[in-house]
DNA sequence: TATTGTTATACTCTATAACTATA
DNA sequence: TATAGTTATAGAGTATAACAATA
């Protein structure tokens, strides 16, 4: 055997398998950029997600990340114990509760020049302008096919 | 407060943002497709790395992969304990070893119809060419970057 | 009885530190 | 003494099942 069925594997690889293995890769190097002790790559993506859609009700956010409630149960216990976010009673319904972004958390989403963020920015700008453009058409993409 | 901050802070995130959320997410999606009980994602980057590269020793799939050397032990045993990959003494030093894909991996490999596998495929199929183009284009930057 | 959310528990993925065996 | 690999341990991320409170 050694290496007789060679390279080829990898690069007659379907788009699917393709895409897989970078968004495994890319997402097991953003992760490792961990230096910011605090804020988690799973509550940062809540944070935007409330950032960008206002009050929610942890239902809906678990709905929005894609994730089971109890999973978003952690996060935002977290992010609530450390004061980014607020949580109130739901007006009309005793069982749900409404949280939003505090101030604090409105702050850290602005200043967001995390560790993290700045590996990644700095790998961004080796590219060339069509490099980019071409990443940002598939984050929009990859959004759309996560949604569903 | 309510939703004074809008949804803008999603729209005006920076690329590095967008393609870390969109990473994130799409991660989360294809491990919630495990429905294959025995392979799990990273299981699975590791035997397209050795279906790529042919024979490796640990360290240097560990290297590829981008993860710590630990971490590539438990994916090698578990592998092997599925008959998916055999280790070997390294020829001339005996500190290393030697994995490769088995029969039965390269098996595994060829079919590679997985029900996740399907998932992002069924997704795929619903895009243009266009779309699928980028999607491609994508990877290959994105396998360049994490590479660094 | 159905729904929302939480608690309890478990498994995957990954890391660092400490150890073993060989060079 | 340096290197390759494993074991021990821990934390992030996520799930399912069982439960409590409210509708």
């Amino acid at each position: 055997m050694t290496d007789e069925q060679g390279p080829e594997v990898g690069t007659d690889a379907t788009l699917a398998t393709r895409v897989r293995l970078a968004v495994v890769r890319l997402n097991r190097r953003l992760r490792a950029q961990r230096t910011d002790r605090t804020i988690t790559l799973t509550q940062l993506s809540a944070i935007y997600c409330l950032g960008k859609c206002g009050p929610l009700t942890p239902g809906e956010l678990a709905a929005k990340e894609g994730v089971q409630p109890p999973s978003m149960t952690r996060v935002i216990a977290a992010l609530e114990e450390q004061g980014l976010l607020t949580r109130r009673p739901h007006p009309t319904d005793g069982r749900q509760a409404v949280v939003e972004l505090s101030d604090d958390g409105r702050e850290y989403l602005k200043e967001e020049t995390t560790v993290r963020e700045r590996w990644l920015d700095s790998q961004l700008v080796t590219l060339t302008d069509a490099e980019r453009q071409t990443l940002a058409a598939a984050a929009e993409i990859i959004d759309r096919i996560s949604a569903r």
